[in-house]
DNA sequence: TTTAATCGTATAATTTCTAGATGGACATAC
DNA sequence: GTATGTCCATCTAGAAATTATACGATTAAA
């Protein structure tokens, strides 16, 4: 049997226990309990599967600790970083902060995404305002939107822009709601998105002037062993990298050695 | 009937369609289909039971555009961010790059996350080398681990440091996995962690020296009307708040106007 | 006109899950 | 040492969720 095999639920309560075992290095059926909210016989049948699943390095049953404790050799059904278990490891209360640092979450607009969307999905182009930081509003112009992306931090709108005639990166929050939205049918194709459709291959090192042993802690940290670290993204989100991996702040560990680029 | 009546997995589909509506705007019983793998009966059903829920602003049925409309008006059931609902609106290709900026993630190790959460768990001290970027790696030393915590870019471990006689923040990556990891009970109680329960309440405002445009455009970018930007975390996390936001870069559009903290 | 894609409904069969009872192993408190 | 509580496990009957299948309606496009 796969994991695959298994229906939605199931599956994800069987990746949240394996989660469990994976970085709490044990379980009990009293998570699933808690999380899922079912009776503990199918917890129970829930662990039966799992079992069976993980027979290469199953996790055994300590009765004095009365939980399952992951084998030393435990090999994760559904590989998970530690950021996304981390709210495996905490558990916060409803009403004290919670313990993760708030993000600066910029707002959107309902309405303007859900039509960025379905301009999206029917090919059409939109008239819009827009604001940017330096020039301020504009008088309105017509964008084709193609995808959204994110830079990680926030949510980007790629669309190609008739008044520039090239692909830009947009944000969404900076679209006037009440921009007329007026649709139109795109006449002739758009050009190809090159720097969309680049892969843009980024090797890092750790920044020159860190001692060996410095920088063979940076290397652990980022988890790589020989000299270059290799990150691939799109050309198109290259200019969001360096702020996002803190190349360009006084305390970067990290600087890029080279980058290559190939088309997809 | 409350969308907490329900049992988890159809909850589960629910806040999906809930999300698909509030974002795309529109919704059909495919998108539940593909999401979860279930029947056209059962996803029909879904929509029976979300028109209940959403009575006071149901999404309309098009039958042009064979899809349910979000009602202009439409109240999500549960409230989500932009960011949390990327996913829904991109759809990634399995072979090119996808549509995100890739985040540096930290890696870690397993055993020693394990290690750290049984320890917080059972309230032990454990002895672990760790390895500073100023001071390199030290000969050991007991820690009393407490919480996990996240500033947001990666995971660390609050605990109290006998060697320092205080609570810090730690880098689990920093802990050598071959550290003893010799675990003894804690004698006499630790003392209270007085700036992880202390709130800490940060005004932001738009940076002096933006136009008033420009202001006006940083207050919608991040949501407030006032002259306020209201943040809250916990004390113990603030250091790393400047970074988080970027208050620090040459680029940064607010600043700090003041902090206010109180006890838990 | 036909085909395809939506939507909807209904029924029976199947799978999943629960409720509630029972028993065993162990730790702790008395 | 015995009682108690808390984990684990399992069993069975029944409830609930889900599927499979079939059928009908509307609309757009080939």
């Amino acid at each position: 049997m796969k994991l695959d095999d298994l229906k939605h639920a199931q599956r994800e309560r069987l990746i949240f226990l394996d989660r469990c075992l994976t970085w709490r290095g044990m379980a009990n059926r009293k998570d699933l309990i808690d999380h899922f909210g079912i009776s503990t016989a199918q917890a129970a049948l829930d662990f039966r599967v799992y079992l069976s699943l993980a027979h290469s390095t199953p996790p055994t049953y300590d009765p004095v600790r009365k939980t399952y404790i992951a084998s030393i050799e435990h090999e994760p059904l559904a590989p998970s970083g530690l950021t996304e278990a981390l709210d495996i490891l905490t558990s916060d209360d409803e009403d004290t902060p919670p313990s993760a640092l708030p993000r600066p979450e910029r707002k959107a607009d309902r309405r303007t995404i859900a039509l960025l969307h379905q301009a999206i999905r029917s090919g059409k182009a939109l008239h819009v305002r827009y604001t940017s930081m330096s020039s301020g509003t504009d008088e309105g112009q017509w964008i084709a939107p193609t995808r959204f992306t994110s830079d990680g931090e926030s949510v980007h709108l790629r669309a190609h822009s008739f008044k520039h005639g090239e692909y830009r990166n947009y944000l969404p929050i900076r679209i006037d709601p009440d921009s007329s939205f007026e649709e139109k049918p795109i006449d002739k194709p758009l050009p190809e998105d090159v720097d969309w459709n680049t892969r843009a291959i980024i090797w890092l090192r750790p920044k020159t002037g860190l001692s060996d042993e410095q920088a063979k802690v940076v290397r652990r940290e980022f988890g790589f062993e020989g000299e270059w670290l290799r990150v691939e993204t799109r050309k198109a989100l290259e200019f969001f990298f360096d702020r996002r991996w803190g190349l360009d702040t006084v305390g970067a560990r990290l600087e890029r050695a080279k980058t290559d680029y190939e088309p997809i």
